[in-house]
DNA sequence: CATTGACATGAAGTTAGGTTTAGGTGTTAC
DNA sequence: GTAACACCTAAACCTAACTTCATGTCAATG
């Protein structure tokens, strides 16, 4: 059994942030001792998953609803089932793009040697995208997919 | 030369976000002919820029100074060059941690694939983590670490 | 010549996800 | 017995990045 303090240190989250949770109903039956909130193994994993389903997109309000539905039991196995393949195709797509977002700034990166051995982008304003070195045009080419 | 509308179409971006782009000073320079913008070739390699360094996580401020340093010529490209370093080396990071989470999703679908043959849980939570099967420990540990 | 549609403006409104503030309780250390 | 801490609440506040609103201009169409 953890107090708010410990956790946010584990987590390192701010204090603010875990009451907030808990005011959105992210830990649904945490237990009390004389107000005091103790947070037990079962609110440490619920936290992972927080951070993981925030990390994929999902908003507080969607999170409170997959945690009523770890209350509500067996039944709704088959929804939080859904809901983790729902994310998991979501992040995979996030993935492709921060793909094409990282070989377009490789591709600045290149850009701005070249104009600072250059001294100005005049050559590189005039030469065609298949004039690039080759690896540099495959960045070039997934950026502007 | 294109007008917002066009711009908004290619892009698909409300016509809304380009005036506020353009507000924020992330066009300097864009040609209006009797008040109404012409977006050339210069502003959509902008626009380009621009989600790619939002994407990132850049915050507008920070690519209004971008494009200042791009209106001022030559002497700014090692700023340029640093900032697209920074931000690539930003990206690489998030891609780490969304593989992470990625497999934490991935270990969660087998999770409740697996509950919902059993019916319950029991045997799942008193599994330790090395009886997974060898594919689900590795995406666990990746998760758990 | 009036209506439609695309463009323009400045100012106010919206949203999510917290954070801060003001005031209070309870336990341990000296 | 008082000072220092760690905890508590409700409510107000904050921020970024848009979006909406109210109002107006202008060109082409029927």
């Amino acid at each position: 059994m953890y107090t708010i303090g410990q956790v946010s240190e584990m987590f390192n989250l701010p204090i603010s942030t875990l009451r907030y949770y808990d005011k959105e109903g992210l830990f649904p039956g945490i237990e009390r001792q004389s107000g005091i909130r103790k947070f037990s193994e079962r609110e440490l994993e619920a936290l992972r998953v927080i951070e993981c389903l925030k990390k994929s997109g999902l908003e507080i309000k969607d999170i409170k609803q997959f945690m009523a539905w770890c209350v509500e039991g067996a039944s709704t196995y088959p929804n939080r089932k859904k809901l983790f393949e729902t994310r998991k195709a979501i992040v995979e797509a996030e993935m492709v793009k921060l793909q094409k977002t990282l070989d377009m700034l490789k591709f600045k990166c290149w850009y701005y040697e070249t104009a600072i051995r250059d001294g100005n982008e005049e050559r590189l304003n005039e030469m065609a995208p298949d004039r690039f070195p080759k690896e540099i045009q495959e960045l070039y080419d997934n950026a502007h997919s």
